[in-house]
DNA sequence: AGCTTATTTTGGTCTATACCAGTAATCCCA
DNA sequence: TGGGATTACTGGTATAGACCAAAATAAGCT
């Protein structure tokens, strides 16, 4: 009830913004259609859908391909300074972590992978595909790539758990430093569609690269995030 | 030329994105108005709308308010570990960086001031709002609390510059430690407003506490950025 | 009960039109 | 020539209708 409730859309905004505040609409419970949302107020189908990406940029609404459109759950927040991996972190936030493997294969290293792994151009890497949810919701999709030299026959162990943990207890490789780069991006074709999203929408990017103690590249991480399901936070001291 | 090219406003981004990466179209440019670009094929505004938001969520294009939509200019990287100062690190980068003080008043410790400062409730506490820029575009809005105990007479300072230098050099406090949260977010009302992009528009939202070697809380910092106006990059060491 | 097949519902895309509020360009006068 | 008022143009909001593909549900058949 400010000013600017002049806009059809802000109004119908607040409504359903008041109806999840209240808790008459719960987290990851659906709303009602659109054309129900329409009843009362003689108002458009183009408006209706207008607060919904309004909501959705804000993070209280997502919607499922044709589904209908959810209550958004809380965020997950994610240090990248205290990389426990994903399943643990998850967990420790009262939350219900799962991984499912899209796909594991052999690649050889290209010029791009070669620069970042200080390999030889041919030489074999792994590449895993993995998507990962918390409580049956895809927040993000990653494409990982591994020196094969360093882990042999890595892709034959079970990766729908910890990477991090595999690497470390079969291969007694720990990870030293992380080089972690960010950044708002749309999920676009692939990602869109492995998420289950309407391409884009907006997500984050995450790139990391893992080195460990003797300064070799170990894994490299390309991940694509939901933009509503994570907080990052970073604790560190300025040198 | 791939597959869901069924869809028409995929095709119309792609015809917009392949004139902007042949060069056609270069950085801070201005696109031909929705109804210029809807002439050959027969294709409703509400169409050519739907590819501009596309690429706006890509990065690829911003609007200002009534004025047009732009190719966006490449975005600037951000470092939390290595906090020099936005006017110097976006300088390095070869951008213009600009600051504009939009207020600096004093104010009282809050409840939720009180427990981020360990001051208490009602002691002094300066204000600041800013409005940074990077070549005459405006990217970020950043609301500071500085302790005023700490700081005598801050805000009569000039603070078009670094707060940072000027904490360091008149009161010789220094930084020692920065807690950085950072989240998607939607720019609403006053953001949006300050930063003059349409309300709802994705962006980033920025937390910062900055300590002193004594622990103590220096300064408390949240920043808004445009989405398509940074990369984050950071390099830790694990523990 | 379980399974398959229709049917309905849902969001996703698209057209066409209209009016409004800021911006940018133009015009005109001093 | 300079500056202020006017006009044209831009994106922003809104309506109403239509069709489609995927998802959810209901119906029907073992």
């Amino acid at each position: 009830m400010q000013q600017p409730d002049h806009l059809h859309y802000l109004g119908v905004r607040n409504d359903i913004a008041d109806r999840i505040d209240s808790g008459e609409l719960k987290a990851g419970e659906r709303l009602p259609s659109e054309r129900q949302l329409q009843v009362g107020g003689g108002v458009a189908r183009g408006t209706i859908r207008e607060a919904l990406f309004q909501l959705e940029a804000e993070g209280l609404v997502y919607r499922r391909n044709r589904s209908g459109w959810y209550v958004s759950p809380p965020p997950v927040v994610y240090d990248p300074t205290r990389w426990e991996g994903f399943m643990s972190y998850v967990e420790a936030q009262g939350r219900r972590p799962a991984t499912e493997t899209l796909s594991k294969t052999v690649i050889t290293c290209d010029a791009m992978l070669s620069q970042i792994f200080s390999r030889p151009i041919g030489a074999p890497l792994y590449w895993i595909r993995r998507r990962r949810s918390i409580d049956d919701r895809a927040v993000l999709i990653e494409s990982i790539v591994v020196d094969a030299s360093l882990a042999p026959g890595l892709i034959e162990h079970d990766l729908d758990g910890s990477l991090t943990s595999v690497l470390k207890s079969v291969y007694g490789i720990g990870v030293a430093r992380n080089k972690v780069d960010m950044r708002p991006c749309a999920l676009t074709r692939g990602e869109a569609e492995a998420l289950r999203v309407k391409s884009g929408l907006p997500g984050l990017s995450v790139e990391r690269t893992c080195y460990d103690a003797q300064g070799r590249v170990v894994e490299f991480d390309r991940e694509y995030w939901r933009h509503d399901a994570l907080k990052i936070s970073v604790d560190i001291r300025v040198r």
